[in-house]
DNA sequence: ATGAAAGCGCTAACAC
DNA sequence: GTGTTAGCGCTTTCAT
């Protein structure tokens, strides 16, 4: 590799002849270890500000703690993810604690490569949002670092906790809206069930829905469209489930991110909203508060999510080993879709 | 901790052990080093997938290569970003590379911490995109590791690259696309200037638009508006610039970040577009293409920046010392805002 | 071609 | 309270 490395590395080593003591005194400073006087810790602190020292987080991994958690995210373009990431690194950053993200791109291949990487990169602790990762597989590196589980239900798992919003609850909500204006002809959108877990939070979602409407008595106008997973054919499909002669009146859709595509392609067809067609969506994604969206949508509150993920990977990093399985409730947010 | 590991680690010694070789045998594999016979070889393999063996990144990186790579974004939120992972990702994967993302939150001061966090997690390079920091600070940087930058305009840098559309010219085009349909009062929107480097792109973007004003004949007709960075006020303001008698009939917008609000902000206030008010962005992103919004934008090709970005880390990586500063053209995606 | 051994920069016993 | 030292899991000379 090229690089006009004049400046040879400051190690533990460096700031320990400096300050004219040894590498232990200068470690146990950097720890805040027990046992140091405040000469000593004012020497080292010194030497360390002169210096400009930092710890190799590689060296630590070797031995200890590094002080870095691994998030794993689903991907980028998500409109989800940031609320969670906020709430992730409010309580991390106040304790001391980096953050590493890896991108896993929906696939759960990419997902396993990115939590060995972690791994081996001697991370403290794992939070794994949306991930697509099999239960048993979870386990299975649950045994090998501290995981929590945000946006994948897995009520009984053992090793690892699972942080989600009611998912259920959610679509009970968007249904309830719906009868609420008066309609009864609701149908679910969701996307292609392609390696889909039951612990996803589409299927959950679709649950719900099928629950609330049978408890409204209308189990006979169940439908639910399912999405292909290639973008191509989306807005194709989209605009012929609108074209449909009996298509459906009201339609609640899994996520923002496919309510807005298709409030895209309703209003491309000249279609009123929501008088010919209502919506809601899942996510309260900042497009959904956009005058043109206007959109009525489901509010897990992901900065909530994501604090409550940091702190069950806190206590499980400290020494707690019995899982925990929290489910917060979601709210309806009203605009003019529906 | 609390961790059930019953299951202690394979190490390269275990492989070692298990293939009857010496540990330097093992990583000769590991490294597809010179100098293994083939019969060795195979032993090793076999014990590497007999075990599940993987090498140790942090332990790798006290000495050599960790075939990791750093990206260092901006933020998550952003609709620029996905593109140019992705066009990364294409290169690095294949590449055998991994890489682990920081979120800079555009804040200078956390995008240093993570460079710190990245280097002393021993990463072989660094990919900044749109990141704050000064230049000066990234040259002191770039002595301790290769580092291209995306969406930051250094042209005079040494000792990293610069991989950026060229911002002057998509403004230039923008302008243009104005100045065909008729128009000469033409705006230009940008976020507040606080700590604003003019290596940042929207300062690019309205170097563009002042000089393709003036070649234009319109050096008086210059007029830009400045969005505070809190985005409490940001609609207010918004609202507030759209009514006042004098307002712009068109208005360039430095992204589709601020440009999609504003279209949201006059749709609000019942305004016709392109009629009462004309708008192009930057930036194409998906929200441009859906039917409501329909905003002309300019497209800086994030694909291809972060493929170029990837290619100029490896060539630096691998031997190249003289800095390299790639400008791409611009395009101009026609839609009915304008 | 293969292996022994010296580190890389830390942490954590354990001596003093 | 402070220092010495044995590793952590690798890579990399240098013998053999």
């Amino acid at each position: 590799m090229a690089d006009g490395d004049t400046e040879t590395r400051v190690t533990i080593r460096t700031v320990a002849a400096d300050a004219g003591v040894s590498v232990a005194a200068v470690s146990k400073v950097m720890r805040n270890a027990y046992g140091v006087s405040d000469a000593l810790r004012l020497k080292v602190e010194a030497s360390i500000g002169k210096l400009g020292y930092r710890p190799s987080v590689a060296a630590r991994g070797m031995r200890g703690r590094t002080f870095t958690l691994g998030v794993l995210l689903v991907g980028i373009d998500n409109p989800f993810l940031p609320g969670i990431y906020q709430g992730i690194e409010s309580v991390t950053e106040s304790a001391g604690y980096k953050i590493m993200v890896g991108v896993g791109a929906a696939r759960a291949r990419t997902e396993v490569t990115l939590i060995e990487q972690m791994i081996d990169n001697r991370m403290d602790g794992l939070i794994l949002v949306a991930s697509q990762i099999a239960g048993e597989t979870l386990e299975h590196f649950a045994r090998q670092i501290p995981i929590v589980v945000v946006g994948h239900h897995e009520p009984a798992a053992q090793g690892y906790d699972t942080i989600n919003n009611d998912d259920q609850r959610g679509a009970q909500l968007a249904v309830q809206a719906f009868l609420d204006r008066g309609y009864s002809d609701i149908a679910y959108m969701t996307q292609s069930d392609q390696g889909d877990h039951h612990a996803d939070v589409a299927p959950q979602r679709e649950a719900g829905y099928r629950k609330a409407m049978t408890a409204a008595g209308l189990a006979d106008r169940i439908r639910v469209f399912r999405l292909p997973q290639c973008g191509l054919s989306r807005d194709e499909m989209l605009s012929n489930v609108l074209q449909s002669p009996d298509r459906p009146r009201a339609i609640f859709c899994w996520s923002d991110l496919d309510a807005i595509p298709l409030l895209s392609a309703a209003h491309r067809l000249g279609m009123g909203i929501p008088d010919e067609l209502a919506l809601i969506g899942y996510d309260n994604s900042p497009m959904a508060e956009l005058s043109m969206v206007d959109l009525t949508s489901i509010d897990q509150d992901g900065p909530r999510l994501g604090k409550l993920a940091a702190e069950a990977l806190f206590s499980r990093m400290t020494g707690r080993s019995v899982a925990e399985h929290i489910l917060t409730e979601p709210t309806l947010i009203l605009r003019g879709s529906h």
